[in-house]
DNA sequence: TTGTGCCTTACGGAATTCCGTAAGGTTTTG
DNA sequence: CAAAACCTTACGGAATTCCGTAAGGCACAA
């Protein structure tokens, strides 16, 4: 079994429960951190003290205070340990459900596991940990399908953060003023015109005000 | 105690809760019909026969088909009901709560009983009974406020309908030649245009996107 | 390296929505 | 009855959305 894990995770009751699982598995070097950055650090750290971290547990999502961070999310951190191909195993633990996101990380940026929080969670994330160490992957029964071969549709965060921004009230214009503010991109009015002109023809929506409606009921915003 | 009772409702089940409640009442002569045009012969008829109907309980929503009706709705039926002055106390027996609903039909159309359908929708209509047998009023808890003063917000069916089709995806245009075709008033772009930002301040909107989110969100629609 | 494809951005015109003003008709009120 | 209030409709202009076209940048592959 693993035996120096890193646990990434920002709220302190599930990092705890995290903690007893592995004691479980009867795992002691545990080391634990809130910030993405943190992780990074730890882990590129051990592999210069030639005692490496064997597997990552992360989050996707953490709450953001006044620290600004390189990884401000999970995402960022996985993307980038994977790409540096260390021997690092991935498990990723997070509330998210949508296929589409646990398909990108799984075959794009090449996690071992993602394991959804849910009342069963803790006892999947053990199953995960059995199984990543046997070098295999492992996904919860409820995103199992996510590797299935249909690319089904591509819902993109931007595209749902969109969709947010527009129920929201926020005129195009507006949405781009908006997203220029965060720095984030595309954020052109032209862009945003083209995303929701595709949306609408996926979601088979006449205009804006049915696209809004038929993602409300989808539950996707 | 009434002695003689037309129950109006389609939906079969409903109904025999309704017929059960009555003969606990020990009510034994009850008719029952599921079509408002029906229910309005039967009561006609039981005029020119000299033994009226002096009570009527009935749904306001009727599911349509085939049939031509005289009566689509229950508020047709009482509205001309309660214009001939007879006698007959009338309880609308329904799942709608829209205080602005309710209170239209015990004001304007002085019907003398609103029972909600709901859980507890036949103890509260065996209480409405007794109630209007004693020529009293009766009101649903949850629409106790109907009669408050306050008139507060004016929703009315014809502005369901309008944020109904504008979720569908129709433009105003659109709306406008569906309305007129239903031969519905008022059906020009103007007056759509207008009564959409009467609910956009209402609802303090920022545009019709908005407006749709945010009355999906209150279950409107 | 060059070509191909994809993405972001810009631009322009048509369609639609937004918003104020106003005329004509009906109902309510004094 | 007449004034006031309200409703429906029309119109015009500004703002926004919708939609096609096109240029420039970047990545991937031949």
């Amino acid at each position: 079994m693993f035996t120096k894990v890193l646990v990434s995770e920002d709220m302190d009751d599930i990092s705890k429960g995290v903690h007893a699982s592995l004691s479980e598995l009867r795992i002691t070097n545990i080391h634990q951190v809130q910030y993405c950055d943190d992780a990074y650090l730890k882990i590129k750290k051990a592999i210069l003290d030639e005692n490496p971290y064997q597997l990552l547990i992360t989050d996707l999502s953490f709450s953001t205070d006044h620290r600004e961070q390189r990884f401000p999310t999970g995402e960022h951190l996985v993307k980038t340990l994977k790409k540096q191909n260390s021997n690092l195993k991935i498990i990723v633990y997070s509330v998210e459900d949508r296929l589409q996101k646990v398909r990108l990380l799984m075959k794009t940026h090449g996690i071992d596991a993602y394991v959804c929080k849910s009342r069963r969670g803790l006892t999947e994330l053990t199953e995960a940990i059995r199984t990543v160490f046997k070098n295999e992957n492992y996904l919860s029964p409820q995103v199992a399908q996510a590797l299935g071969q249909k690319a089904d549709l591509e819902i993109t965060d931007f595209d749902i953060e969109l969709l947010k921004q527009l129920s929201n009230g926020l005129s195009q214009d507006e949405i781009s003023a908006y997203l220029k503010k965060r720095n984030m991109t595309p954020s052109s009015l032209s862009s945003i015109e083209k995303r929701l002109n595709k949306l609408r023809i996926q979601f088979k929506a006449s205009n804006a005000i049915h696209l809004v409606a038929i993602v409300k009921d989808l539950g996707l915003i």
